[in-house]
DNA sequence: TCTGGGGTCCTAGGACCC
DNA sequence: TCTGGGGTCCTAGGACCC
């Protein structure tokens, strides 16, 4: 156990913790150690997860033993490749990350209730002594600590007053460490870091800093309020609180989603429109599948390119109803292509993105649904009229639907290649030439005449 | 070194309304 | 007739995080 300075080590059920404790959990190197426990023959090895060492890419996550040839997470893959020439490289398994994460989150809410899940691989828990926890915060530690260790896969632990006192701590000792700022040593602790260990100071604000002869969060928290303002903004004042380590945002249980999207990178340019608005369409179909699934739709549509030279460009448009089904925002997205793109400009990147879920629907739902700007179809029709489900769906009528939720229960029992309208299937067949290669036991489970003799 | 993909939040200008 | 100011929405871009 690492703390502020003090040898704690012994004492943590007898010295009190006065006030909140919160905890940040951070699973080491997660999707490399995963591939390490499921693959005994790749420990002790540099594991590269993520890119493609030939191709356009950049490392997801390296083993520690890739760490040890300079290998780091955003990487080019190019250039991983060539600092370890002899890393094992693999494209990672996501469902299977998920659920390993799943089982620490369950762990952790064992604990407390109090859970925010910032991402697949990290989380915060409130783990105040009060209502919800009668044990000493570094006992409960541990004690994550050890069941973690048991599902084969180690962590990182940070625990503090606060949120960002947690996070900057769990960082101190990695991997498999802990490290436990007790109440009242926090500006001890932070005062002497850089100005980078902040969550919230990345590569802009550090250099500002630096050039205002600011280099550690110790003097983020002197400085004068004025030159806080001129890097910080409206921020300023939280991040002189985060940097005297007083208390900052709550633990939150439960964010809801705001905006889904999908992007890709090709292994050469989009040259021509007829590529762009195939590769669009596709996305489109990816974006729409993904927010039926959440139970969600949006009234903004977004498009988004990275041109030749990696500068990029965005253009939305704001729909009058949300919409969960591409073949209502699909048209849309190809009318913005002209705002980012016109020909002779090589593309490789696009993007498509829903936001907006919820807005006026919910406030004149209130009033009974009746409102002139909402499409047929809409109000009282169950729980979930409140909420955009299906909505958009509803003025190509049901039978529309259906197609597009049986669709979706294929996709769910046979994977994402297996069903594809015309343009986003033409769209694969040219990026990847994989689907064509599969044509042969290529069955379309909805087309009767299609099908195999095998049932 | 030649840069992925999924997000959140902030800023700032213009349109529009009152 | 040419004008203030506040509020909200929409849009585009960028910093930051994992």
């Amino acid at each position: 156990m690492q703390t502020d300075g003090t040898d704690y080590a012994g004492i943590e059920g007898i010295l009190p913790w006065d006030g909140p404790a919160i905890l940040l959990l951070d699973l080491d190197a997660f999707f490399a150690s995963v591939e390490q426990l499921d693959h005994p023959e790749w420990r002790g090895k540099p594991v590269i997860v993520g890119g493609d060492r030939e191709r356009r890419g950049v490392v997801s996550t390296c083993s520690y033993e890739a760490r040890a040839f300079g290998v780091r997470s955003a990487m080019p893959s190019v250039r991983a490749a060539r600092l370890c020439p002899d890393a094992i490289w693999t494209p990672g398994n996501f469902p299977r990350y998920i659920s390993l994460s799943q089982k620490v989150m369950r762990i952790m809410q064992d604990v407390s209730p109090r859970l925010q899940q910032v991402s697949i691989d990290e989380a915060f828990l409130d783990i105040s002594p009060g209502r919800f926890v009668g044990e000493h915060p570094v006992v409960l530690a541990n004690r994550i600590r050890e069941r973690v260790a048991q599902l084969g896969i180690t962590c990182s632990i940070g625990l503090g007053v606060s949120k960002s006192v947690a996070k900057v701590a769990s960082d101190r000792d990695k991997p498999n460490g802990l490290t436990v700022v007790f109440p009242g040593r926090e500006a001890d602790f932070l005062a002497p870091l850089p100005v980078r260990a902040m969550s919230g100071v990345g590569r802009q604000a550090e250099k500002r800093l630096n050039g205002l002869g600011i280099y550690t969060l110790g003097e983020i928290a002197s400085a004068d309020e004025h030159i806080l303002n001129q890097v910080f903004g409206k921020n300023a004042a939280m991040m002189r609180n985060r940097c005297l380590g007083v208390n900052d945002s709550p633990v939150v249980t439960d964010e809801e989603v705001k905006s889904v999207s999908n992007e890709m990178t090709f292994s050469s340019d989009l040259t021509e429109r007829i590529e762009i608005e195939q590769s669009v369409s596709m996305l489109a179909a990816k974006v729409a599948r993904r927010l039926r699934h959440k139970e969600v739709a949006g009234y903004t549509v977004g498009l988004k390119v990275r041109y030749a030279d990696l500068g990029t460009a965005h253009a939305q448009k704001t729909l009058d109803a949300p919409v969960d089904d591409e073949s209502e925002f699909a048209p849309v997205l190809l009318g913005l292509i002209d705002q980012l793109w016109q020909p002779g400009i090589h593309l490789r990147l696009v993007g498509v993105s829903v936001s907006s879920f919820s807005r006026r629907v919910e406030q004149l739902d209130i009033f009974g649904g009746q409102g002139a700007a909402l499409p047929p179809g809409k109000g009282r029709d169950g729980p979930t009229s409140g909420r955009t489900r299906g909505q958009a769906g509803t003025r190509r009528g049901k039978g529309h639907r259906a197609l597009v939720e049986a669709t979706d229960r294929v996709k769910d029992r046979f994977g994402e290649a297996a069903v594809g309208y015309g343009r986003e299937l033409r769209f694969r067949e040219r990026d990847t030439g994989t689907i064509a290669q599969k044509k042969d036991d290529y069955r379309d489970p909805l087309d009767p005449a299609s099908r195999g003799g095998d049932d």
